[in-house]
RNA sequence: GCCGGAGUGGCGGAAUGGUAGACGCACGGGACUUAAAAUCCCUUGGCCCCAAGGCCGUGAGGGUUCGACUCCCUCCUCCGGCACCA
């Protein structure tokens, strides 16, 4: 198929309204330059305007912008502009988060160094960026694994470690065989390397964290603060992944050693119910227990088996439970009941203390369990009606109900009783009340080379040793070998492994583990406040300056991790005293996923559209179409767009054709922006139509535009005071919808309105009101197309940039009504319609209305029961 | 399974409890053109009707209200997230 609307450079073919087309190539570019002379997004300290710190999301350089940058970045330019034309001094930097696997798996593939590879990246994207149109102050730009910047990631882990908010530890960790490196839980998906895709398994490894977990509860209490700023789902998300419960800790004994055996639980109310105790596989107790016993060789082997199993099992919540006896038994401390001790792979070692008691009666994991080995249930609580019969049970009894077989507690109803349950726990010595979270501490290192180095050597005779202040950064060396699946490239490098203890002076050996790319995120928004300071992270008054960050913009995808790590470090920084804050980000803002429709075939899976053959097209979609290989039916479906699906758009390729602006417009002008954009060719040439027939427009209106300051006339017409009407609210509700979301569609809208209506009357348009309408077009537009926007603001007469220009403000006289259109409803169905004044009387509309000769036919002969006149806006007459 | 979010024309989407469908796309008709593209103008929720006009319509069903896309209850569908968390 042919695309349509291919671009022709073909400016000037003069005539009649429309037939100019706007020649972006040299118009954007003319502007970006003059942006970047003049200065327009270098951030200054001693500039007076209030500031505004505007950021977007920071990317992976990777060479090649997508479409996920482009909404998210023209989100964050209108943001830039948009305070820029309201007086605000704004801090909009850009940078790179460049360490991680790409770059070193290019390594390996090609020999290219991590380093050289990042940087022909970031170059290449610096001009796609600043293609795009975008306002960054670049003197602010930051890479993080530059030296300069690493150096202080690497000060900030020695902080962490003075404070003890790094440690090492051995753990039981996710490794890729792939990638040959531990991965945090949150980049495991579906049991999958979430870079690669390979299986991971588990593997016990000394590992460096840094102290999260004792952050959770302040990680959700702050987020009162945050209520109503970020988005509610990501919100909803962290508190999910924080994962409080409230419950209780109880000492049950192992019956025949007396050893200690801790569990949380959060049904306290229970505890009576209990028939037996599962222990995690990797739980100590397991193998002490057993060892040298009969119950050794069999018990081990079945742990062995559920180990193997690890997280590498698809899908955890479909795995079959099992378990196996250890032949020992725990004494409840409630009853003094003695109940079996098992070994069950759903116990979790990584949550609560490794060790589960459980009730099959009132839990339906431990139910199927229980049911699977013959284990017996014990109801102790009943419902309001009926009474329960472990024998012909066929699932837990969840619900609240009435406790029973509970000793003190007969009777009682559990929901209840529950506080009371743990006070008698905690005044008998059996237990305490107790909160757990399943966020856990992070888990930094990496067995990568391009990261940053944990800065501390390892010294026989002083033992784990923080590499001294001034000898930072501990830098990347050189000498290292990249090779498929030979491990971390860094522990290659003789010169940096062999080194010297900064403590006694003797050998030692360099830690070989870097950070994790997470830790280098965590902080990039303070740097930008004093990007070039050699003597410290940044400059406490700059980050007073600047600090918090007051609009973030990025995908949701971060909810869990970025976010999370961000806010955490923070809190930690404002702990150590370094800042003053400790939340990062006043408001968050999440952009929609860009999708376009993708072609699969049964048999051939995705296709690209030139596979699919026979089919016609319904606007942009390819109706019945059929596989080019296996002539089968194709599907269609919106889908995110990813090469895999073959349904991508290459920015690039759509600024060639349409210009910056256009792919701005269009971006911004279909859907809400935290919605799903659909990419759409019919799309992108509405967007393209609607730039040119503003450009048109301006360009015909430039022979009779008023001159600037002209004042625009007291006697106007109807048709120009209708239009002054429809600029003036223009302005109010364009500034509405950005300031109440976003809404940069109904901002667009409310501009082609005023561009239809100039357009329409043309002819007939005052000269003033055709000035004073067509530069409340181009300011409030200009955000969303800057370069269009710059070029007719100058065409029109001014000197200075349209983002010096101030955003326009609303004139309440010329926005009023002056003849309102009253619906008239009887029984609130519309019947007929009032022109009137604005602020007519609650009495004459009423007279007016029942006078009416359409309402008549229908109040005729009927009982009138009540007129509901609201002056203004509507007449109900409700008749019976 | 649990927790969110969303269901409005052929499509993306508009509507402080007050004229449902702004704006855009697509479709159809017309103008310009030798012709096409581009551009411009008009029409366009469904149904009935020569017309005037009327009826029906925001996933389904109830409720509150003079009046409900909007608020409340029940249900259905789709999307997203979480999912052995004791």
């Amino acid at each position: 198929m042919t695309i349509r609307g291919p671009r022709r450079r073909n400016v000037g073919r003069g005539g009649t309204m429309g037939s100019q087309e706007y020649d972006f190539g040299s118009i954007e570019g003319k502007w970006q330059k003059r942006w970047e002379e003049m200065g327009l997004f270098a951030a200054r300290e001693d500039d007076p305007r209030p500031k505004c710190y505007v950021l977007s999301m920071y990317p992976y350089p990777s060479g090649v912008l997508h479409m996920g940058h482009v909404i998210n970045y023209t989100i964050g330019d209108v943001v830039v502009r948009y305070k820029l034309l309201r007086g605000f001094k704004v801090l909009s930097p850009m940078g790179w988060d460049s360490f991680g696997l790409p770059a070193e798996n290019a390594a390996i593939r090609t020999g290219v160094h991590p380093h050289e590879f990042t940087e022909g990246n970031i170059a290449r994207m610096t001009q796609q960026m600043r293609r795009a149109g975008w306002g960054y102050d670049w003197s602010r730009e930051l890479a993080t694994s530059h030296p300069d910047y690493y150096r202080w990631t690497q000060w900030f882990f020695l902080r962490f470690l003075e404070k003890g908010l790094a440690f090492k530890k051995t753990a039981p960790v996710n490794w890729c065989p792939s990638c040959q490196t531990v991965l945090a839980n949150e980049q495991v998906k579906d049991g999958g390397c979430e870079r690669c895709g390979t299986q991971v398994e588990q593997r016990d490894m000394d590992q460096w964290f840094f102290r999260m977990s004792t952050y959770a509860q302040r990680l959700l209490d702050n987020h009162a603060r945050l209520e109503g700023r970020w988005p509610e789902a990501v919100l909803k998300l962290q508190k999910e992944w924080i994962g409080r419960s409230e419950g209780a800790r109880v000492e049950f004994r192992v019956a025949e050693t007396g050893d200690p055996v801790p569990i949380f639980t959060t049904r306290p109310d229970t505890l009576w119910g209990v028939t037996f105790m599962s222990l995690a596989p990797e739980h100590p107790l397991v193998e002490k227990l057993v060892r040298g016993t009969e119950h050794e060789e069999r018990v081990m082997a079945a742990v062995r088996e559920m180990r193997a199993a690890g997280t590498s099992e698809k899908d955890l919540a479909d795995r079959e439970k099992v378990g196996v006896f250890t032949g020992f038994h725990v004494v409840n401390p409630v009853n003094g009941e003695k109940v079996p001790l098992w070994v069950a792979n759903f116990a979790l070692m990584t949550y609560g203390t490794g060790a589960v008691m459980a009730v099959p009666a009132h839990d339906q994991r431990d139910f199927e369990f229980a049911r699977k080995y013959g284990i017996p249930i014990k109801v102790v609580i009943q419902p309001e009606e009926g009474s329960l019969d472990p024998e012909t049970m066929t699932g837990a009894y969840v619900d609240p109900g009435v406790m029973a077989a509970s000793g003190p507690f007969d009777g009682r109803r559990n929901t209840e009783a529950m506080p009371d349950v743990i006070s008698w726990l905690e005044e008998h010595g059996h237990g305490r009340r107790e909160i757990n979270y399943k966020l856990r501490d992070w888990l930094i290192s990496r067995q990568r080379y391009w990261g940053a180095p944990i800065p501390v050597v390892y010294c026989d005779g002083c033992g784990v040793v923080p590499v001294p202040e001034e000898d930072l950064p501990v830098l990347l060396p050189t000498d290292v070998q990249f090779r498929e699946g030979g491990g971390n490239p860094l522990a290659t490098s003789e010169s940096f492994v062999h080194t010297s203890c900064p403590s006694c002076g003797g050998p030692a050996r360099r830690e070989t583990d870097t950070m994790d790319t997470f830790v280098d995120s965590s902080w990039y928004f303070l740097r930008y406040c004093d990007p070039h300071n050699e003597a410290a992270p940044f400059g406490e008054a700059s980050l007073r300056h600047w600090m918090p960050v007051d609009q973030y913009i990025g995908g949701i995808e971060h909810a869990t991790m970025h976010l999370i790590y961000a806010r955490f470090f923070t809190m930690v920084l404002h702990d150590l005293g370094l800042l003053d804050f400790d939340e990062p980000f006043d408001r968050l803002f999440c952009q929609g996923m860009v999708c376009k429709t993708a072609y699969y075939c049964p048999e051939h899976k995705y296709l690209k559209e030139e596979e699919v053959v026979d089919g016609h097209r319904e606007g942009d979609i390819i109706v019945d179409g059929r596989c080019a290989h296996c002539g089968r039916p194709v599907q269609s479906e919106m889908t995110k767009i990813s090469k895999s699906k073959f349904n991508i758009v290459d920015p690039d390729a759509m600024m060639d054709r349409f210009g910056a602006d256009t792919v701005r417009l269009y971006m911004l002008s279909d859907a809400p922006p935290d919605r799903m954009q659909i990419w759409s060719e019919n799309g992108i040439n509405g967007a393209w139509r609607i730039i040119n027939r503003l450009w048109s427009l301006a360009l015909d209106s430039l022979e009779r535009v008023a001159a600037p300051g002209e004042p625009v006339p007291d006697d106007l017409d109807v048709l120009n005071r209708e239009i002054r009407r429809m600029t003036h609210q223009a302005i109010g509700r364009v500034t509405g919808a950005i300031e109440g979301g976003f809404q940069f569609n109904t901002a667009i809208a409310r501009c082609n309105e005023l561009l239809n209506a100039l357009r329409s009357g043309f002819e007939k348009v005052h000269p003033a009101v055709l000035r004073e309408t067509l530069e409340v077009i181009l300011r409030v537009l200009s955000p969303i197309v800057p370069h269009m926007a710059e070029e007719l603001w100058e065409r029109l007469g001014h000197g200075e940039s349209v983002f010096t220009a101030g955003w326009p403000e609303a004139d309440p006289e010329a926005a009023r009504e002056e003849l309102v259109e009253i619906p008239v409803q009887v029984n609130g169905k519309l019947r007929s319609r009032l022109h009137v004044s604005p602020d007519e009387s609650r009495e004459e509309l009423e007279r007016l209305a029942l006078a009416d000769e359409r309402v008549q036919k229908f109040i005729a002969g009927k009982e009138i029961a009540r007129v509901v006149v609201v002056p203004g806006r509507l007449v109900n007459i409700a008749v019976r």
